[in-house]
DNA sequence: GGAGTCAGTTAACGATGACTAACATTCGAG
DNA sequence: CTCGAATGTTAGTCATCGTTAACTGACTCC
């Protein structure tokens, strides 16, 4: 069988990313993430080569999927209305941090604990995703710096990634439709 | 001399917050600490019960410290306009986070690690400085249901919180008016 | 000038945790 | 039926780390 291989897989890295989020990197031992899938111990390393390479793999993963979705989303439809982009990378980016919060969580916190080389290729990464946004911005409002603009691009990612602090008082579809009413309203003001 | 100890105490919470910030609470070890500050190891102990107790006092600080200022700074002057106090508090909250980007970030990261009590303690202060945020905007947004007041209080706090994401590729002062600018346009457009 | 406290040192202990080794089981292919 | 690959298991190694112990020098106070 070629696919319990695949969902031993997934199933691992599931299960690394809550416990990463819930108790960061250094605080989950790989007896927790084996015990989590009901497996015990070293197990893992029949899947993976070790924590760091666990970890690697996640985060890369998300980045290219974010990077993915953000050079799809920017380019759809119409190239001249910047503002539907806008909305397609809101809409985008807000399902994505809905739909998968202790992801977003560990890309915030553990990109230290990867070692060098990835970390430079999933910084690449996000550096990509992030200029994505800056072009559309950039459209919208020609006169204002790069700098600000990236600045500005951040801000509006860290309102948007806020999701798993304030976790379930709103339904996903309230809490959607607040993000990307003040992440608009946000970008409106900055040029 | 009393002055040399509470120096060597701040000294030490000052090289741990940085410590923290950068490698996350697990990954630094009492030793590095010690060394950061010329000492070595175990001479924390004469200062501190224990590492958790340091990160403990830390978050303790941070959240009180807060907590006062929104306390004061969302009463002020004309308890009326509720404009001049939301005014007030993002400037402090984004004076804050400009001057001490590692306090932020720990506080953000590291709440897990302290033992259930404090971390109790911790939570209330940081729900009574969200509630100063709430009773403003509430007075903004007559009309908003509470929890929608609180999630977006909680974005906000992602948006001004991005601060050590994006780190001094703007000066300060443009910072603190971009971040100023798109955080009150966030909150305008909520009810 | 001795007594006591403060703040530091080095050495050792005990626990934890990442990783490896050696062995077991399942199961499809030839 | 048997071979071998895939996927586990348990036991053990080695490093790291938080913490404690025992000891030392400096400074204050009677």
């Amino acid at each position: 069988m070629k696919s319990p291989t695949r969902n031993r897989r997934a199933e691992i890295l599931d299960a690394a990313a809550a416990l990463f989020a819930a108790r960061g990197f250094h605080g989950v031992s790989i007896e927790d993430i084996g015990a989590a899938v009901g497996v015990s111990g070293p197990a893992l390393y029949r899947h993976f080569s070790g924590k760091e390479a666990l970890l690697t793999e996640m985060l890369l993963g998300i980045s290219e999927r974010l990077r993915e979705q953000g050079a799809r989303l920017a380019t759809t439809a119409d190239p001249d209305t910047a503002e539907a982009a806008l909305d397609a990378l809101l809409a985008g980016h807000i399902e994505f941090a809905l739909r998968h919060p202790a992801l977003i969580r560990v890309q915030e916190r553990e990109l230290d604990n990867v070692p060098e080389q990835a970390r430079r290729a999933i910084r690449r990464l996000q550096r990509l995703y992030a200029e994505e946004w800056v072009a559309v911005l950039a459209e919208l409002h020609p006169d204002c710096p790069q700098a600000r603009l990236r600045a500005a691009a951040h801000a509006v990612f860290g309102l948007l990634n806020s999701t798993p602090h304030s976790a379930g008082e709103l339904s996903p579809e309230a809490m959607a439709g607040l993000l990307h009413t003040m992440a608009r309203a946000a970008l409106c003001r900055i040029g």
